[in-house]
RNA sequence: GGGGUUGUUGUCUAGCUUGGUAUGAUGCCAGCCUCGGGCGCUGGAGAUCGUCGGUUCGAAUCCGACCAGCCCCA
């Protein structure tokens, strides 16, 4: 019995700790020998590279190319937008030398691209014929996390694909950006079943350019909201300092409407945080990069014959295009497998042994509820299918219970204090629009607002803190 | 930005107060045993004690700086 290998914390217990035990002792990620920055090992990557084909697949299907951006950025260019420059600059990485030798101009190393990708838009933009311009990069991005990082969700690199488009006018591109969140939201709700509110951020809260940024926000088990996604629209604020201009069909010269959007690696940690338990991963089988594992269970003798119905237990599946693979190695025993695919969070297993081959059938496991049933062996493929639906929608349903249950409403400042120190989650009440009032709520309970909901009503209660009667319904919380 | 705390073999750890080259487990390797919830037995290999410097005849241990992890506060 040696507990180390698997999760020794409970997660209701220290939530942080738990976390980490996950991502690192399920092989998603370690921690690399660089402050804040981390190594996505293979399973993780995994999961990443399906997450990236869902997606890649629907914005080439909306009209999007990918493209490739270099990773430096000179310092005259990233400073182009004042505003945009002066929010990223506190955790901008710079290089300075080559060699031994000072460079004449710094370079940033891209904490996003837009100053890039847009000193070239300019170039490549000249006629309405040019227009529109979509495109995707799947990239890294720096930005210097030195305090309280946490793998995955606030590291100094992450993987993500960042989007840059270019419109004629100005409804085009609000119909780009949410065109793209519903993308987002349909990967993260249909795939990593996890419920999100749309909405839009606050001005303060908002990326540090755009005229208005979209998001989604989710609840993690422990409370706190983390932004999945963002989609922004930038109007016209880097096409005019950029020059990106084009000739419309009357020969007028134009600037170009622009919108901004992006996922990261992030999503991967909001995956563990919501469904996890004590045990470690649950993963949804449309995310899963194993869906079944079938465990052989043999003695010396009954090895061959097992390991044989395994191997074609697996090519059934496999012809059913799920995604399976058999445990073979004869270095572990069945138990400890059973514990190692657990923590892995794959979402069903299969176990086969010489029992059950005498009566054609199969026992499958189930990740999310621990459920075990035997099926018989003709039933195999649609047993299989039809379990691992279930497993998705269950998951999805919980984690929408726990969102509900935890989005509670206030109707005063006191209210929502109280809340928020009892038990976290999303509060939802009035504000008036002003920064103070958000900061006021900020330095009294560490939460802000986190979105506006698309759906918000307007003018139902005043402002929670100051009683101006015109007011928007925000949802505040703690957030990672 | 401020404060606290931790770092010993791949991993977890004893030793540190009171200075004398490091304990145990697990993992790894070899062989046996067999696997229905982290099996068992025998033997073996594996350590710049986070890094650099200082004190000392002698440093994992005392002192300083730095690096990295975690926690709390802004």
């Amino acid at each position: 019995m040696t507990k180390e290998i698997g999760i020794t914390v409970k997660k209701s217990f220290d939530f942080s700790d738990w976390y980490t035990q996950c991502v690192v002792k399920s092989g998603i990620a370690d921690y690399s020998p660089v402050k804040g920055f981390v190594i996505l090992r293979p399973y993780g990557y995994a999961i990443w590279e399906i997450i990236r084909e869902i997606l890649d697949n629907e914005l080439k299907r909306t009209g999007h190319k990918n493209g490739f951006l270099p990773v430096l950025i000179p310092e005259s260019l990233l400073t182009r937008e004042k505003n945009h420059f002066q929010g990223f600059m506190p955790e901008v990485f710079w290089v300075t030398k080559s060699g031994s030798n000072d460079l004449r101009e710094k370079l940033a190393v891209r904490p996003t691209s837009e100053t890039l990708a847009y000193s070239m838009f300019s170039k490549w933009i000249s006629s309405y014929r040019d227009l529109p311009l979509k495109l995707n990069f799947w990239n890294s991005a720096l930005r210097a996390e030195i305090k309280s990082t946490k793998p995955l969700i606030r590291n100094s690199e992450f993987l993500w694909q960042e989007g840059h488009t270019a419109h004629s006018d100005e409804s085009e591109a609000d119909d780009e950006v949410r065109t793209i969140l519903d993308i987002y939201r349909n990967l993260i709700e249909e795939y990593l079943a996890i419920p999100t509110i749309s909405g839009l951020k606050t001005d303060k809260e908002k990326f540090v350019g755009a005229k208005y940024t979209t998001c989604l926000e989710s609840l993690m088990a422990d409370g706190k909201a983390l932004q999945m996604a963002t989609s922004h629209h930038l109007g016209q604020n880097f096409s005019k300092p950029f020059e990106i201009k084009y000739l419309d069909r009357d020969t007028n010269e134009q600037y170009v409407w622009q919108t901004s959007w992006g996922i990261s690696w992030r999503i991967i940690g909001a995956l563990i945080m919501v469904h996890g338990d004590d045990r470690g991963l649950i993963l949804p089988p449309n995310i899963s990069p194993v869906q079944v594992i079938i465990v052989p269970i043999y003695k010396d003798d009954s090895k061959a014959t097992v390991k044989q119905k395994a191997y074609d237990l697996e090519k059934k599946l496999k012809d059913s295009h799920i995604r399976v693979s058999t445990d073979d190695r004869d270095e572990y025993t069945s138990g400890w497998k059973f514990n190692d695919w657990e923590m892995k969070g794959v979402p069903l297993r299969l176990n086969i042994g010489l029992r059950d081959m005498e009566q054609n059938q199969v026992e499958l496991i189930r990740r999310d509820t621990r459920e075990r049933f035997y099926i018989k062996e003709r039933e195999l493929v649609d047993e299989t299918l039809s379990t691992l639906k279930k497993i998705q929608l269950n998951l999805l349903d919980s984690a929408k219970n726990h969102l509900q249950s935890n989005t509670r409403t206030a109707s005063s400042l006191e209210d929502l204090i109280s809340i928020l120190d009892a038990s976290g989650g999303f509060v939802a009440c009035s504000w008036c629009g002003k920064s103070e009032c958000e900061d006021a709520v900020k330095e009294k309970t560490m939460a802000d607002i986190r979105i506006i909901p698309f759906d918000a009503k307007n003018n139902v209660s005043p402002c929670v803190v100051c009683g101006n009667q015109l007011t928007t319904e925000v949802y505040f919380g703690r957030a990672y």
